[in-house]
RNA sequence: GCCCCCGUAGCCCAACUGGCAUGAGGCAAUGCACUCAAACUGCAUAAAGUGUGGGUUCGAGUCCCACCGGGGGCACCA
């Protein structure tokens, strides 16, 4: 046997290599879960602990967004939100807070579903799995979770809650005039004591039981309804429009998604616009995130303007009703109801053959649209933006100002769900209308003038009205700017009865319902009169029953016509249902759909809070201590909630909905759940294909001078996701196997900054290790193990280094800027690297701050240092001001703009003698000319112009 | 088409409110030490003038304008 098979021998024992951090790293896992290390205390309630060393602290609640255990587990992009938030909070720990940071699971819905249908056995067993599978590999990371507060969206104690508070919304409705949600029983007193008319005006005494509970049924903020929704054949249920992508598709399996009249749960998120869009200001929120809710929720102020037709009034809404006199014709959507009442017999005198799309008949050429419009899919529609398309209806508005007559469109860009489904065409004005003006020869009549030069078409911008009077019906809009307008005309339609000032919105009720089986039941029965009837709380929760067949009825994903079918209602046994609701024993149906998987989420972060009541959700001390408002004005909510943009009209929008509920109704005492958000960027992965375009295996593949081959071929890189498919996926655990847990976590932490998305570099990792293994040399020496550290004090420079470090790595912290805390703590370790013995004054705090990141090696540095137990709770280091400010200053000097000498001064010199030792400096360069100007920036640097 | 964000050594990234790019840090590269040799480890070195073109300023990576490239959002929303 030759020496070269003898590895290993020659690596110093003591080394810090992957077998000893995993060693540690067991260890001190173990420790920690043994002596609940993590463990918050909580003001009240069964995690009350007021020995704790952190009871009644400066709380923090950190937050991730928690994981779908999915059946792929984790790669190593998945960790990285739950890395920053677990030095965040370790670090907020040490620097005296009380901090919560736990970890749950969201476990119903559709993925966790598809996967176990794809496997063949029951979402319980293979979700409980990959829970079981996604705590370990969490576990190894060393995160510094409370887990006595883990909980997963399917544990009944957990959806118990959720079906409660469905019941909170379903038994409130939302009183407009008071601008909050309120109990429906009071609705109930209001029309009973007839302080409220009823919907008919009849006292509330004659209407029968069914038609009152209809007039209740209509208000609350859950409700059932028989609306155009979205019906998803391929994944057998119908969908929320925020799961719908814009070309129509279901986010989730991309299937086609059609529009269906079907009866349906819906939430009246409506009801809460305009709260959800000015709390946005309230939220330490990344800019973009907060745009897109804006978006989504799209309010926009205008006018209605009703147009006399002789069928009746045409409502349209508008933002430019200034523009009202440019209105030289109307539009409607295909689906309008009013169509098929303004459709006459036959073409009026004088119609235009263009607007006839050549049919003998209006009645024709409204029915062969309709049928072109329907036969569309929404990509098609977009592929033909610029192409616009219409027909007449073969009738007449009248424009109230003009008193001029304006013929009747439909068209398909004018879409039935926004607005009132119906336009005022003012071409001058509008880019689309001006398109479809040109298309059908209608005219076009400027009513704001554009600036000079303009040479387009329509003009959308500001400037004076013309055109725009009608002095016999007293309104005079000439020479008023847009605004002035506006202002002007919704005045006059209003006190003639013409229109109103008006606000739409782009949000859309929540579709709550899904004809799944893996999801939240609902508390609803239904009786005989098909009126949903809330289960009392006693009942909860309603347990999801077993059934044969768990899988959805899906259909052929092109099956527009099909219906849904939900998998509960197979279980006829448990449909049908004898129940005592108060009034004696009666036969009752059960709700058979599901919840969506958003409704988990929608709460999960108060659930923490006390996981283990049993009385309440929450107990209302606890979420005031936790989520409560700091200041007077302040929304509350979780400090940190770190997590991706993807649910940025989701989940975001649909938890912030149902916080707001629960604060109308007293519950809590934020108003908002998550008062700042960090979104961290992804990690992505180059993944190469072969020249017939095949994925080859990341790992195989070798660069040479910039190209790239797996064996003999040269392959081609392309940059993005890393996933199966791609064969390019990176593990944690490999990393763990490789490098240590701590040594990822570093790595990850130091890639750059945390919102940025960034490519997995496996070979760069060893920098990390290389830090951590000099991190343990400056501490135990790597031939004997003994300590190397000395208890003489530290050099001046090695104590103003540290304490700049100290400085530097406290700021980076609060403002979690991880990768330059750990670039400065590399700083602080090369410098010791020199020394023959490290100062205890630095290693101690060195160590402490190594802790965050790196908390094993950390731990057990401590603990060789001499200390017994865990450092979670030392108190992180602070620097020393006094080493802060330097003795001396080095003052660049320029000459106009170039460097052309150093001065060092005192750091206190005053500002002449700085002045005249740069001009001494630089009197060569300057040539014996006299300056123009000298430019002193106190502590910075001195500019000469000469 | 509209809106937002980002372009700094071969690569990932620093640079506080405009103020020294001898780049904070890391990977890779090169050299040296250790080794029979290598790996590991350590020490050292080289390498951009900040996407392009203008402007403001004593001074611009940082501010303004235009363009180019990359990423994201919205997309007939009246």
């Amino acid at each position: 046997m030759s020496e070269a098979a003898a590895p290993a021998t020659d690596i110093p024992p003591f080394r810090y290599t992957a077998a000893m951090a995993e060693e540690i790293e067991h260890r001190w896992q173990d420790t920690w879960e043994r002596e609940g290390t993590f463990h918050a205390p909580n003001p009240t309630g069964p995690l009350a602990d007021p020995d704790h060393p952190r009871a009644g602290a400066e709380k923090l609640y950190v937050l991730d967004m928690f994981p779908y255990p999915s059946g792929a587990g984790l790669h190593v992009g998945h960790p990285l939100g739950y890395i920053g938030t677990d030095c965040y909070a370790r670090y907020q720990r040490m620097a005296g807070r009380n901090v919560l940071h736990a970890m749950g699971f969201d476990a119903f819905g559709l993925p966790a579903e598809q996967y176990a249908v794809q496997t063949g056995t029951h979402p319980r067993t293979t979700t409980e799995a990959n829970i079981e599978r996604y705590k370990a590999q969490l576990r190894r990371l060393g995160l510094a979770h409370d887990e006595r507060r883990s909980v997963a969206t399917i544990d009944t104690d957990f959806y118990r809650w959720t079906q409660w508070i469905f019941l909170q919304v379903f038994n409130s409705w939302y009183d407009p005039r008071a601008g909050r949600a309120r109990p429906v029983a009071e609705l109930i007193a209001e029309f009973e004591g007839g302080t409220r008319p009823t919907p008919d005006g009849r006292p509330w005494a004659e209407l029968t039981v069914v038609e009152r509970r209809k007039v209740v049924d209509d208000h609350r903020l859950a409700y059932v309804s028989e609306a155009p929704v979205n019906w998803c054949p391929g994944l057998g249920t119908v969908l929320a429009n925020e799961e719908v992508t814009a070309d129509g598709r279901s986010e989730r399996g991309n299937f086609p998604v059609f529009k269906r009249n079907l009866k349906q749960w819906m939430m009246r998120i409506t009801a809460y616009g305009d709260r959800l869009l000015a709390d946005l200001d309230t939220l330490d929120w990344p800019e973009p995130i907060k745009m897109m809710q804006r978006n989504w929720i799209g309010k926009s102020t205008g006018a209605h303007i009703d147009f006399p037709t002789d069928q009746g009034p045409v409502r349209v809404f508008t933002t430019r009703p200034d523009t009202v006199f440019g209105a030289t014709y109307m539009v409607l959507a295909p689906e309008h109801e009013l169509v098929d009442v303004l459709v006459p017999a036959a073409w009026p005198e004088g119609t235009k053959e263009a607007w006839t799309g050549g049919h003998a008949s209006p009645r024709a050429a409204v029915e062969a649209y309709r049928k072109a419009a329907a036969a569309k899919t929404d990509v098609e529609r977009q592929a033909e933006t610029k192409e616009k398309t219409g027909v007449f209806v073969g009738a007449y508005a009248t424009n109230p100002v003009t008193g001029g007559r304006v013929p009747i469109f439909i068209a398909d860009y004018v879409l039935a769900g926004y607005g009132t489904g119906a336009i005022m065409a003012v071409p001058a004005q509008d880019e689309r209308d001006w398109d479809f003006a040109e298309v059908f020869d209608l005219p076009i009549v400027r009513t704001v003038q554009p600036p000079a030069g303009f040479d387009g078409k329509a003009y959308t911008g500001d400037g004076p009205a013309v055109n725009s009077a009608a002095p016999d019906r007293g309104v005079d809009l000439n020479g008023l700017g847009v605004a002035d307008a506006k202002a002007r005309i919704i005045e006059w339609l209003e006190a003639n009865g013409h229109g109103a000032g008006a606000v739409t919105w782009r949000l859309r009720d929540w579709l709550f319902s899904r004809q799944r089986y893996w999801g939240e039941p609902f508390p609803i029965v239904y009786d005989s009169t098909g009126a949903p009837i809330a289960l009392p709380e006693s009942m909860l929760p309603v347990e999801l029953p077993e059934v044969d067949d768990f899988s959805p009825k899906t259909f052929d994903p092109q099956d527009a016509d099909s219906n849904p079918e939900t998998p509960l209602s197979r279980r006829r046994d448990w449909v049908e249902v004898e129940l005592d609701l108060g009034d004696g024993p009666k036969r009752y149906t059960r709700e058979t759909n599901v919840m969506p998987q958003w409704a988990g989420s929608c709460w999960y972060e108060l659930r923490y809070l006390d996981p283990t009541n049993s009385a309440r959700f929450v107990a209302p001390e606890n979420e005031a201590y936790w989520m409560g408002p700091q200041q007077p004005g302040d929304c509350g909510g979780t400090d940190l909630y770190v997590g991706g943009q993807e649910h940025a009209v989701l989940h975001l929008l649909y938890a912030r909905f149902w916080h707001k509920v629960l604060y109308d109704l007293g519950y809590v005492s934020s108003f908002e759940p998550f008062r700042r958000l960090f979104n961290q960027g992804m990690i992505q992965a180059y993944a190469f294909t072969d020249p017939r375009g095949t994925y080859v295996p990341a790992q195989e593949v070798v660069e040479v001078d910039g190209r790239y081959f797996h064996g003999e071929t040269e392959v081609r890189r392309e940059y993005g996701k890393m996933g199966k498919s791609l064969k390019n996926v990176v593990t944690p655990d490999e990393m763990c196997a490789a490098y240590g847990a701590d040594t990822f976590r570093v790595y990850e932490m130091s890639m750059g900054p945390l919102e940025v998305s960034r490519p997995w570099e496996t070979r760069a990792v060893v920098g990390s290790y290389r830090f951590l293994q000099r991190v343990w040399r400056t501490v135990v020496d790597e031939q004997t193990g003994e300590l190397r550290v000395t208890d003489a004090p530290a050099d001046e420079a090695t104590r103003r280094l540290l304490h700049k470090v100290i400085d530097g790595v406290r700021g980076d912290m609060e403002g979690i800027r991880f990768n330059t805390a750990i670039a400065k703590l590399i700083e602080l370790t090369n410098g010791l690297t020199r020394l023959a013995e490290t100062p205890r004054e630095v290693a101690e705090p060195l160590v402490l701050m190594v802790a965050p990141f790196a908390p094993h090696i950390a731990e057990e540095l401590w603990r060789r240092l001499g200390h017994d137990s865990t450092l979670a709770y030392v108190d992180f280091p602070t620097a020393d001001p006094a080493l802060l400010v330097a003795e001396t200053v080095t003052y660049p000097v320029q000459v106009n703009g170039k460097v052309r000498g150093r001065i060092e001064v005192a750091a206190d010199a005053a500002e002449d003698a700085v002045r005249a030792a740069a001009l001494e400096a630089v009197a060569g360069s300057l040539g014996g000319k006299e300056p123009r100007k000298v430019i002193v920036v106190k502590g910075r640097m001195v500019s000469v112009v000469a």
